[in-house]
DNA sequence: CCAGTATATGTCCGATCCGACATAGTCGTC
DNA sequence: GACGACTATGTCGGATCGGACATATACTGG
C-alpha cells in the first residue's frame, strides 16, 4: 500500500496497520506468519502456473481439496512442515522455498 | 565426502550413501530432512555464536535443554515449525532462515 | 577417581495437526 | 436463475508434536 493511500485512509477515520499491530503478535510471531503467508502464496503460484484445480492438486500430495485449500489460506491449522513438503512433492526444489522465504521472490 | 575416500571404503568392502539410499526415501523426502538438518545445524551455529548452553537457550525459547537438544539434532519428533520459531526467536531473520534452507549458508 | 557441567536419549500426556467429510459460498455458462 | 465446476469453511477422530522429567553419557578440572 503506497502513502498516499495510507493517508487517504486514516483521514477517514481508519487505522492502517498490519496483523503484526492488530493482533498484538511479537516481531517474531509476525515473521513467522508472514513467512507461512509466503509459502502459501508461492503454493498457489505452482498449482496455478501448471493450470490445476485445488482438488487434483490435493490428489497428487494424498491430501483433500479442503486441506489444501486451507494450505493456501495459510490457515492457523497448516503447519510449515506441511507447506514445505507439499512444494516439494510438487516439485519445487529446496532453493525456491528458500529463496521464497527469504523473501527474494 | 571426497571421491577417494569413497573409493576405498567401498574396495574395503562398504557401501557408501545417503539417508536417501540407507532409509529408501523418496527425493522429496530426503531433501526435506536435509532441509531438516541445515535448520538444525544453523541452529547450532547461532547458540555458539553467543557462547550460550543448550539450557540456557532452551529456557529462553520457554523450552527445555531435552527439546533444544533434539532440535540440534533433528530429531524426527521435532518440525520445521519448532526449528524456524526457534531460529526467529534467537534473533535470526527471515532472510538468514531462508539463505539456510537455501543452501546458500 | 570424583564432582560438576554440558549434552543426549527415552517416555509421558496434553496440545496441535491433518485427512476426511459435509456443506456453504463463488463464478461462469447456458 | 439453475446448473456445474471450483474454492472456502466447520468439524471430527486419529496421528503427530512439544514441554517436562528422568536418566544416561561425555567432558573437564581438581
Amino acid at each position: 500500500m503506497d502513502q498516499n493511500k495510507e493517508d487517504r485512509l486514516e483521514g477517514a477515520g481508519w487505522r492502517v496497520g498490519n496483523a503484526e499491530d492488530f493482533l498484538e503478535l511479537t516481531p517474531e510471531e509476525a515473521a513467522f506468519v508472514e513467512l507461512k503467508l509466503a509459502l502459501a502464496h508461492f503454493l498457489r503460484d505452482v498449482r496455478m502456473q501448471q493450470g490445476w484445480t485445488q482438488a487434483q492438486t490435493a490428489k497428487r500430495l494424498g491430501s483433500s481439496q479442503s486441506r489444501f485449500a486451507k494450505m493456501e489460506a495459510a490457515d492457523a491449522s497448516v503447519s510449515v512442515d506441511l507447506l514445505v513438503k507439499s512444494l516439494l512433492g510438487l516439485g519445487a526444489t529446496r532453493e525456491q522455498v528458500g529463496q521464497v522465504i527469504a523473501r527474494a521472490a
